[in-house]
DNA sequence: GCTACTATAGCAAATGAATCTCATTAAAGA
DNA sequence: TCTTTAATGAGATTCATTTGCTATAGTAGC
């Protein structure tokens, strides 16, 4: 599979944009970052580092790395936006702890009975999906005294 | 079933805080917008209608019908938040054009299956989730010479 | 109703993420 | 190397949202 940096590349070239050592820089340390980031996180990293590129430009670099699908937007909270790098990784969705704030990744086939559906329902071309879940992980579900379940299953069984 | 406004006056007093011409004002016009809405066109909505509330008055309204569960944040787009009420609603989710814009609501049981799944593989309590699809409506897929299926199928088929 | 207490409204000022300006730098191609 | 012009960096700007301040109004007790 191609790099990350050549996919970079090949879309610089193809938008007739220029190859800088800031833009590659900024990529790379994305690619370095495990799990989600900010813009801030990322400028400060990149800081501690001794790499000196400006905000703006991690402003200006990012949506290029959106737009040629090595990252995305994750969520905003906070006040602001969080990313995360997509190349090389499936497509997953995030299981979001209210209590600690952990993040769960995780797959589902669900989604896709799902698209296919909204398909053809509603005639609609799906291009794709953003799902967050919320609740609580074991450890902070047992501090808050709650059930191993989903507040739909105790609302259902409520009913009976 | 309760009015919203017989939730939110429970809500208040339980808080122990107090009832406002405005705050009830504001949750008036926020039950009389079908559809989605954002802070600036509320506002000019009760000026136009010659009622006198602050911005600031809106922007700190909202938490509060946001925490007694009478509206809901619906997505951040355009730079700022959009919100909807949701009392005596049935929880759903957005199909969104990429194309015109249009918002499509539905509704679907897959996700009470991805719920449940998620609860027994991770083990966390699901309290929420929040989904946006996005796609292009029959009109502007055909425009764009789209076909009617999702993303996914039709990678599923260049693979076969 | 009157009073005391204090949460709230309104306004203006502050905040901060994101964008823009513009002088300077440095890719890329000849 | 030289020319052209896109990209950078630093600071200014924008604009949604938050906050401080003070007068007002909601509420409880009389
Ligand atoms: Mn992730
Ligand atoms: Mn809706
Ligand atoms: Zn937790
Ligand atoms: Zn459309």
């Amino acid at each position: 599979m191609e790099s990350e940096l050549q996919v970079f590349q090949d879309y610089i070239r193809r938008r007739d944009l220029r190859r800088t050592r800031e833009r590659e820089r900024i990529l790379q340390e994305v690619f370095e970052i495990h799990g989600h980031f900010d813009v801030d996180g990322l400028y400060l990293q990149l800081k501690q580092k001794g790499v000196k590129v400006s905000k703006a430009s991690i402003y200006r670099a990012l949506p290029l790395f959106i737009d040629c699908g090595l990252v995305r937007e994750v969520e905003f909270s906070e006040g602001h936006w969080h990313y995360e790098h997509i190349y090389g990784h499936s497509h997953h969705n995030h299981l979001r702890c209210l209590g600690c704030g952990e993040i769960q990744e995780f797959e589902n086939q669900f989604l896709n009975c799902l698209e296919e559906q909204l398909a053809r329902e509603y005639g609609y071309y799906i291009q794709n999906h953003h799902l967050q879940v919320q609740g609580f992980c074991p450890a902070c579900r047992q501090a808050a005294g709650l059930p191993a379940a989903s507040n739909f299953l105790k609302k259902v069984d409520n009913e009976q």
